[in-house]
DNA sequence: ATGCTATCGCTACAGCCGTAGCCTTAGCGA
DNA sequence: TCGCTAAGGCTACGGCTGTAGCGATAGCAT
């Protein structure tokens, strides 16, 4: 008996559910929900994100958002997906303190000027499924970013198994802790300063194996 | 004419709002409140944490803790204050090394084996109370460290200069970054090669001013 | 002791969240 | 073209959140 698919509204893998109908109807609705909830999120910031008001502005009816999304973790994931799969690269300038100050600089105006970010932060301790799209996202950023430490390897910037995510992961930490954790006063000279701090520590092999 | 204590009942600075009458009832109140919500977190985790449960838990009458406290938020910031009060003091071991393994091993522990710290960390975007609470206690962490800074210079294990709150940053926040963040696997060596990291960094002077 | 009043307890209510059940609509295949 | 049925729309409801108003109680000062 070929097991039928089960009927779940609510897969738990899967951010949104596979429809079975991906004629118009179904595309059109959640690409309605999607940039309903987007803009909600930009325009009035986190708090104001329910699945009321994100029904309301993009005209589906309240209950579809809930059987298809559940919850606004589960919007935002969805708006992750997306996000996470563009063709982002990470900058190549020639110098490794080069690259990292310029990953530094986006990562400090997405975090300062940008309410979606934090606010994809703050969903994911309210989902489960926000939580592991938020994951997913950054594990893409961070594998193309190793590219970066790549290159420094060859160009002998830096000691040879140098760990790649080590180095990014104190390159970035930084930020988010003094900006989202620690909620510090915005310091325009932070992001430079601290990816300086990490090229240097790399160069003294601080990130190498043991 | 003197003003009266404007009679609000939800300042805003204050975490709690100081009783006129600090005998007994208020203060037994706050004790029986304050230590349900606590049991509830430990127990239940975060999202059992509502208003309704701590009063139900507390004996104490619903809108009564809506009265004192308002929200989850509001609650926890005042279970941080009282937290934050302690007379926790840095490790002392002798070595630069030393000291920072100690500290990250404590924050790993509580990131990994106490449900109260990342609730916390959850509730600080859900309470503007909430994160300047959490912003405050760890102000006070951050500040008590810089002993261990200020021993490694004396004796001349990192150069004169070398920035405390920059440094403790270095060694705590990829922690914070890969345990709550990025939700990475846990894995118990972490906080001491971000230690070691930390300290080779320090010594090559990653830290030290410009 | 005794009155004053801050603080707590209680009831009632308005509003939002999330789900269930049923009806309607519109992709899709024949 | 036309039936089948997945998917969306609608209504109704139960539960939780947060507030208002009022009466009861117990610190505190005299």
């Amino acid at each position: 008996m070929a097991s039928p698919r089960p009927t779940s509204d609510h897969p738990d893998e899967l951010v949104t559910a596979p429809t079975r109908r991906p004629g118009g109807r179904s595309a059109a609705v959640r690409r309605r929900v999607l940039d309903a909830a987007l803009a909600q999120l930009v325009q009035h910031g986190y708090d104001s994100l329910s699945i009321e008001v994100v029904a309301e502005r993009s005209g589906v009816h309240r209950t579809t958002v809930y059987r298809r999304w559940r919850d606004v973790g589960g919007l935002l994931a969805d708006v992750l997906n997306e996000a996470g799969a563009d063709a982002w690269r990470p900058p190549d300038t020639g110098s490794l303190e080069g690259d990292l100050v310029a990953v530094n600089r986006e990562v400090y105006t997405a975090l300062t000027t940008d309410p979606v970010t934090v606010a994809l932060i703050a969903a994911s301790f309210r989902s489960e499924r926000a939580a592991r799209a938020l994951s997913a996202f950054w594990a893409g950023r961070y594998d193309r970013c190793a590219d970066i430490t790549r290159r420094a390897v060859d160009r002998g910037e830096v000691p040879a198994g140098t760990d790649a995510r080590r180095l990014l992961i104190a390159t970035t930490a930084p930020l988010y802790h003094e900006l989202v954790l620690l909620r510090a006063a915005t310091d325009a000279d932070l992001p430079d300063r601290v990816a300086r701090s990490a090229t240097t520590a790399a160069r003294a092999g601080a990130f190498a194996d043991p």
